[in-house]
RNA sequence: GCGGGGGUGCCCGAGCUUGGUCAAAGGGGUCGGGCUUAGGACCCGAUGGCGUAGGCCUGCGUGGGUUCAAGUCCCAUCCCCCGCACCA
């Protein structure tokens, strides 16, 4: 009773530990040898690994065998990322004892109970996950060089990270601006998406504030709709709430107190005192600064006095709100129509709300929100806006008849310039609640620092380089060329969490996007560093700028960071050797960040001739079809999943049945049934160690090594084009099967199998499949006295095979499944077989084929010459289009005996099909069956 | 809205770049058979419709087109998913 995992485990750790005591994965540079350098994403520990952690790396480290076993010197490293917040919100978590978070640590993830307390602390979490990380990928047979391992809040990485954004500087790449970000009032902090209760990233969006004046100061009325402004005939505001007087750049403003203490994050206010009931500012009269018309105060439950300023203007005929409430209220309703839209008649807003007959506040949302999406998509500025602006027709006369977004952009334009209003900014998908159980607000950093991924110059080098660039997979590109397009200014520096305090102002810290951009290069030099207890003070810039760059005397370098000089020649060495990057991966989600920047970064800081050659994405994996989550507590820990099925199916599943850019579902069935089959294979592979049969002659011996031979050239192509689906398909999959058939084949004519050609077999196999199942492929590689370790295998080269022997075969299973096809419809115990040996006919079907002419030109041809029944020739061209071109061409110069072949398998035949009998006779005709090539007629009795 | 991806048989999911090998791979489910005391696991077969002969009909979001031939190419249209930043 041995489970799958128990009989193979012990493969699995002797290999490990072989690996690791022969340093097999340690790379050093090998002046003169062709390298190769391909990194992962470094991840962010701020859980233990999961399975879908170990895709990106299990792609990288498939390329990364491969590589090596096409005589690369291979450096594959990889760190951690700390830097950021999320590690101390969740340690906060910890301390607070929040029973969610530790639930999932201890039973998802079982995390020893003793070690879950210590967790409160942030860095003690970071390394335990760490630890984590390297336990499970070593286990996951990644072949990498552990040696140049860091994380990026080492004190030597910071001074790497110095060095790169005082090369960003010098470029005038850094700039400083104004910026806004969600906002706790109360811990006065910025609040990102994994500071929000239940994880929600808030949305800043911008409302236009036009000032509608009265004798006793401005009314701020906010809209994201400004141009509807022409059809305010009233304002809005709530009643029941208080509204203040404050002091906004010289001017008093009436707002909601409660919009007073959200917009003081963003401008510059002061209370003044003077505060009143909204009733007690119903019925005053303020002035439309667009239009001059006069309009009343009204008030109404629905304004919300926490969006924007608490003050709205009523477009009754526009907005289904204001519509419906002025006639609920009883109120003189007198709609002004600016937009039209074809289908809803004079009075949209009318229209909507008397079709709809919403009947409270959420109906009305809806139909708001119907009418907004029509007048935005389809409507346009009625061209008799002129007529109600008081003859002012300058901003009229500039959008009448235009579509709504381009009249929207004119009017917010004129409104901001002229001085009729101004802009304040809101979270859109409000409320959004901190952590702490306080509303965020949107607040506007003043002197924040700035990536200007917007320099044209900049953003120019960086899309032409990308073209050069090699993308896998193709649909990647498309995607890049986009984000290159709307890439601007990246804040790039914060005020919490871990990381490089940045160095021009060192109360912030730098953003952790920002500081990851070329890390790669860090791993050329982390071991020597290490190593030798080289100091970040003694990593200055003269340092990098000579390992980096090649600039400045590497004796005064030595001197000045104190720094023996061989070693400093070591670190400038080995940079020169492995950079540029070859090979960098990550999943999609970071197209849009983090791998632009990498290219942006590199194209900013280093020699052309350094910048990295390719790029890969992948995407995610998905747990019995659903992405996932703490939240539907689906989450496998890779650890888990790695004793359950072993590394080598884990391997298989993550980066072997779905192609690049889709996820891919690991499911518990796949995972065992790929299990098996390797279990199988090894089994295969042990008891063909047993075969006796030396001489290698037989037509079944030719196909087995042929179809190696072939398939040997398919998975070349497919690995070069990093098609890894198809790889594994063909090497694992099809290849199991290829040996199924051969040992069925061969026992049918009363063989053993051959010697040789077992060898053969599984040689291949071995190499073929070691990038993705190493483990495995590294105990068959032993188990056929291999030397050394597969890794270091040569990749099979392309060899010649056999076409003939792989046409005979196809040729016989055709002709079972013929068999079995009229076996469906009539039983019987003996076949009668006869052939067609008209291979002039298959010949000029052949060649009409090839020079791309249809079965009318087939027809053509051959009726010059013989007759022959239209039926058979629409037959015989239907069977010639299904042949592989190899085939097609190999009869046209060959012949092709189909009784003989028949003749000498026909045991073969019998076993597939169950039949007693198949007798086979020379002549074409069979009872009104006529054979063709390729076809032969068949008769069950 | 803009940008990217996608809609395939009961379900999941390949294929479409290079049209014919596609009634459409591979799973799952279901049905039948084997094994077993039984169940599970495993193995074999079936799984659009029709048909006592390897065939015919319908079919790959919807509508049209190109072609001897379209899941695959072209046009139009509907629907779904992801990204739009300062967050790792």
């Amino acid at each position: 009773m041995t489970n799958d995992i128990d009989e193979f485990s012990s493969i699995y750790g002797k290999w490990e530990a072989e690996w690791e005591k022969n340093r097999v994965h340690n790379a050093e540079p090998e002046p003169g040898r062709k390298k190769f350098f391909v990194t992962a994403a470094f991840p962010y520990p701020n859980s233990p690994p999961h399975i879908g952690h170990g895709r990106t790396y299990v792609t990288a480290d498939v390329l990364a065998r491969y590589k090596r076993s096409r005589g690369y010197n291979v450096l594959f490293p990889m760190g951690f990322h700390f830097t950021g917040t999320p590690i101390i919100t969740m340690a906060d978590d910890i301390a607070k004892g929040d029973k969610e978070l530790i639930d999932i640590f201890e039973n998802l993830y079982k995390i020893p109970k003793d070690v879950i307390p210590k967790l409160a602390d942030p860095l003690y979490m970071a390394n335990y996950f760490k630890g984590e990380f390297e336990r499970g990928f070593r286990k996951l047979g990644l072949s990498i060089d552990w040696r140049r391992e860091f994380t990026s809040i080492n004190p030597e990485f910071s001074a790497m990270v110095v060095w790169q954004f005082s090369k960003l500087k010098g470029k005038n790449f850094i700039v400083t601006g104004e910026h806004p970000v969600g906002w706790c009032p109360i811990h006065n902090t910025p609040v990102g998406m994994h500071d929000t209760k239940s994880d929600v990233e808030p949305e800043i969006g911008e409302f236009t504030v036009i000032f509608f004046q009265s004798e006793d100061g401005v009314f701020p009325v906010a809209t994201l709709r400004p141009e509807t402004i022409f059809g305010a005939t009233n304002l809005w505001i709530n009643p029941k709430e208080d509204y203040i007087k404050v002091e906004v750049d010289g001017s008093n403003w009436w707002i909601s107190r409660k919009a007073f203490q959200r917009l003081s994050f963003q401008m510059n206010m002061k209370e003044t005192g003077v505060a009143l009931k909204g009733a007690e500012l119903v019925g005053r009269e303020v002035m439309n600064p667009v239009t001059g018309n006069k309009v009343k105060v009204i008030g109404a439950s629905f304004v919300d006095p926490k969006t924007a300023t608490g003050v709205v203007m009523s477009v009754p005929a526009h907005a289904p709100f204001d519509y419906y409430y002025l006639l609920k209220e009883g109120k003189n309703v007198n709609p002004i129509p600016v937009i039209e839209v074809n289908s809803l008649g004079e009075i949209p807003a009318k229209k909507i709300v008397e079709d709809k007959k919403p009947k409270n506040d959420e109906q009305l949302e809806e139909a708001t929100k119907e009418l907004y999406r029509l007048e935005f998509n389809t409507g346009k500025m009625r061209k008799d806006l002129g007529k109600l602006v008081n003859g002012n027709t300058e901003l009229t006369s500039m959008i009448a008849e235009q579509p709504v977004p381009k009249a929207r952009d004119v009017v917010k334009k004129f409104i901001l310039e002229k001085g009729l209003g101004t802009k304040v900014l809101e979270i859109m998908n409000r409320p959004v609640y901190c952590r702490c159980g306080n509303e965020i607000v949107v607040h506007v950093v003043k002197d924040q620092w700035f990536i200007d991924y917007g320099n044209a110059e900049w953003k120019k080098t960086a899309k032409e380089y990308l073209s050069a660039m090699q993308i896998f997979p193709q649909e990647a590109r498309k995607e890049f060329e986009a984000v290159f397009d709307w890439l601007d200014r990246r804040a790039c520096a914060r005020t919490r969490g871990l990381g490089t305090p940045f160095p021009w102002d060192r109360k912030w810290i730098i953003e952790s996007l920002s500081d990851s951009t070329i890390y790669m290069a860090f791993y050329c030099v982390a071991h020597i560093i290490k190593e030798n207890e080289i100091r970040a003070s003694q990593l200055s810039q003269s340092l990098w700028d000579y390992v980096f760059l090649g600039i400045g005397d590497p004796v005064k370098v030595s001197e000045e960071n104190k720094i023996d000089r061989q070693l400093l020649e070591r670190m400038r060495d080995e940079f020169v050797y492995w950079y540029p990057l070859d090979s960098r991966h990550s999943g999609k989600d970071l197209i849009a960040n983090h791998l632009s920047f990498f290219v942006f970064n590199h194209v900013a800081v280093f020699p052309r001739e350094l910048w990295p050659k390719s790029i890969v994405v992948n995407g995610f994996i998905l747990y019995e079809g659903k992405k996932m989550s703490k939240s539907l507590r689906n989450i496998v820990p890779l650890e888990q999943a790695i004793k359950k099925y072993g590394p080598d199916t884990v391997r298989l599943v993550l980066v072997g049945v779905a192609d690049l850019w889709s996820d891919a579902n690991f499911t518990d069935d796949l995972a065992k049934s790929i299990n098996s089959k390797l279990k199988k294979i090894y089994q295969s592979a042990k008891e063909g160690l047993d075969t006796n049969r030396k001489r290698y002659c037989t037509l079944q011996d030719k196909w087995l090594s042929s179809i190696v031979k072939k398939t040997v050239k398919k998975v070349s192509d497919e690995m070069e084009t990093l098609d890894f689906r198809g790889a594994v398909n063909d090497a694992f999959f099809m290849m199991e099967r290829y040996y199924d058939e051969y040992l069925e084949w061969v026992r049918s004519v009363g063989q053993e199998p051959n010697q040789e050609v077992i060898r053969e077999f599984f040689e291949n196999l071995a190499i073929m499949l070691s990038p993705f199942a190493p483990y495995i492929s590294e105990e068959i590689w032993h188990l056929y006295g291999g030397q050394g370790f597969v890794i270091n295998a040569k990749w099979p080269e392309n060899k010649e095979y056999d076409v003939n022997v792989l046409l005979i075969k196809y040729y016989i299973d055709s002709v079972i499944s013929d068999i079995q096809s009229i076996m469906e419809i009539k039983k019987g115990k003996t076949a009668k077989l006869t052939f067609s040996d008209n291979m002039k006919l298959l010949r000029t079907c052949i060649n009409s084929l090839e020079k791309g002419g249809g079965f009318k030109e087939f027809v053509r041809e051959v009726v010059k010459e013989e007759r022959i029944d239209v039926k058979a020739l629409q037959r015989l061209y239907d069977v010639v289009t299904q042949l592989e071109p190899e085939f097609r061409k190999f009869l046209l110069e060959n012949e092709f005996n189909e009784y003989n072949i028949i003749r000498d398998n026909l045991e073969f035949i019998k076993r597939r099909t169950g039949m007693d009998k198949i007798e086979i006779s020379e002549g074409t005709n069979l009872t009104g069956k006529v054979a063709i090539p390729l076809r032969p007629a068949i008769l069950l009795e």
